[in-house]
DNA sequence: CGCCTTCCTGTAAACGTTTACAGTAGAATA
DNA sequence: TATTCTACTGTAAACGTTTACAGGAAGGCG
């Protein structure tokens, strides 16, 4: 390759980084020679030499959960646009398995760390941090480049609970699958309980089993639903569970909003078209990510504060068709 | 780290890397330091030196389909157990990007490449190929490990295109957003046409803009449905596209599956929450990405033949009550 | 003419591993 | 006891960059 065009390697890296003063003529001549080989410098010993990867890491607590696409691509175009490569880990839900996913960000010395949702293993976060990687996640505003993740859910729980509420719901259920919440859904429920506290109004948590057939959940529903002082509303804790219980709803001869209103945690199109439209409680995690990983690489490259105005929209609710003042 | 267990740095390798005889004694020794310290080897280094990445990377056409969700899934899962790491990246439908993806992918010297879907740039991935990348693709046997996205997804389209026709539909609709079709979308067209020709079944190409709402989705479907000789059944090129059909029928006062059935490719709980339920061609991709993963993987380690016998399934078609017998 | 700049280029060290090779010590063998 | 073998450990080179430093040529200035 510096043979090639009769330079030392130390000019090759001087044309190919764009670092160091060359000479016009033999940095056309060395470009020439680079297209021709179609050489490409190798990251490894370049990060070995700089002890920079170019890399941001995003953990995901569940790749099997859609909310984390839009996501994902939110820190994927930013960071490719960047100059950055993502290496994506899948915690799947277990700790063990996110504890290697970390040891082996932390192996590739990632420059950057994007968590998306929480992780469980906060120490060994800031063991990573401590190393001197830069690390954002949506809780602690103490990171680098402080998104909040949960501050800017919370304000679509209240307005949907406040809605709720005017439209004359006493009682309304929070839908979760069955087993220990999730940590999104722990502080959805949370702040539905509160809120709804706060507003005079009942809130009970209703477990649904994971793999439940239309008439399983219909049996869970009725038992809420077909009773004295009874839920006039259901609120789904996450998106992908929604279907199932629209299905169980109408095995159950529940009518939605008649009998019933519904309203999900995450949009989608589906949502939109399903008749009747369903409310949600929603949020631009793209946007978010995109915002996250622009902040966290500006404070990689020590740019002191990148325009702070540019603020992820915090979530919003939507009522839609599904959404009806509770029957009298 | 070496001197702080008074050994040299070759033992600390063969210690942590469990490669080449040590001393019961030391090898304790070494291992408590090591975990004292939370020291972990540098993949850089590491790499630089074996010339080999522990990183498979995959290239995606576009994140924002959800499909590639559980291929990408997948691929995370058995990559990360087997010990690689996954580098994504998104080519986001643009070709410009997508062969920057590649040469980023090329500079981090992956050890290998999965392609999810077609990539537009097949002269690149030849280069890397002899450049010694084991590459997998969706379509060319040719490779290390030659799966099969289009011939698994066939059998799907034949059986959708059969049952329309066992059913009387004489006129079917193939709906696509508007503009160039992408890749997958002109495989399904292509072969819903010759199925349907030698059928005897009369199919058209239906476009549908992109952010086109229910009436003005509404109006692209009269067209072909109020009207003599009308199409009977609607195929629909894509999961995402499902929804806003089906609000653009519902604002044409379209009975499905009474005036028109509906079928779409790629399926969720959605489709079958949706009343009617949804009928659907779908393969499960998860499964798809594993066994591609896996065979990559036993090709990269150099391990002969991977069992044949476990072969993805190939996509089926579901029909469901969307689909009914052509109206007289 | 000597010296100082300026501009470019080469030399060589360093980054943190792996691994071939050499070396050592003790045990087994002759 | 000398030799060979075994089992372990250390030395040093190599991987492919970046970059501090030195060197050299050309030009300007005193």
């Amino acid at each position: 390759m510096a043979d090639e065009a009769s330079v030392s390697i130390a000019t090759v890296s001087r044309v190919v980084s764009g670092r160091g003063p060359v000479n016009e003529d033999t940095r056309v001549r060395v470009q020439r020679v680079v297209e021709r080989l179609g050489y490409l410098p190798s990251a490894s010993a370049r990060s070995l030499r700089t002890s920079r990867t170019m890399i941001v890491g995003v953990l995901v607590p569940d790749l099997s959960n859609p909310v984390f696409v839009p996501f994902l691509r939110g820190v994927q175009q930013v960071a490719q646009a960047e100059g950055y490569s993502v290496l994506v880990v899948d915690a799947q839900r277990s700790a063990s398995i996110e504890r290697r996913a970390l040891d082996r960000l932390a192996e590739q010395r990632v420059d950057a760390l994007v968590l998306a949702g929480t992780a469980r293993d906060p120490e060994r976060i800031d063991e990573l941090v401590r190393a001197g990687m830069a690390v954002v996640d949506g809780r602690d505003r103490a990171r680098p480049s402080r998104s909040r993740i949960a501050d800017l859910e919370s304000p679509g729980t209240v307005a949907m609970c406040e809605a709720l509420a005017t439209l004359g719901h006493r009682r309304i259920g929070f839908v979760s699958r069955g087993g220990s919440l999730g940590d999104a859904g722990r502080r959805r429920w949370e702040l539905v309980r509160r809120t709804s506290r706060r507003l005079g109004v009942r809130a009970e948590r209703i477990r649904v089993d994971a793999g439940a057939s239309p008439d399983g959940v219909a049996g869970v529903l009725r038992g809420a639903i077909r009773r004295d002082d009874p839920v006039t509303a259901l609120v789904c804790s996450t998106h992908g569970l929604a279907p199932t219980l629209l299905g169980g709803m109408g095995a159950a001869r529940i009518l939605v909003p008649d009998t019933c209103s519904f309203v999900t945690y995450g949009d989608s199109e589906w949502a939109l078209a399903y008749r009747p439209a369903i409310g949600v409680v929603t949020m631009d995690l793209f946007s978010l990510a995109s915002v996250m990983t622009r902040r966290l690489i500006a404070a990689l490259r020590g740019e002191p504060e990148s325009d702070p105005d540019v603020e992820p929209e915090p979530a919003r609710f939507i009522a839609r068709d599904s959404v009806r003042a509770a029957p009298a």
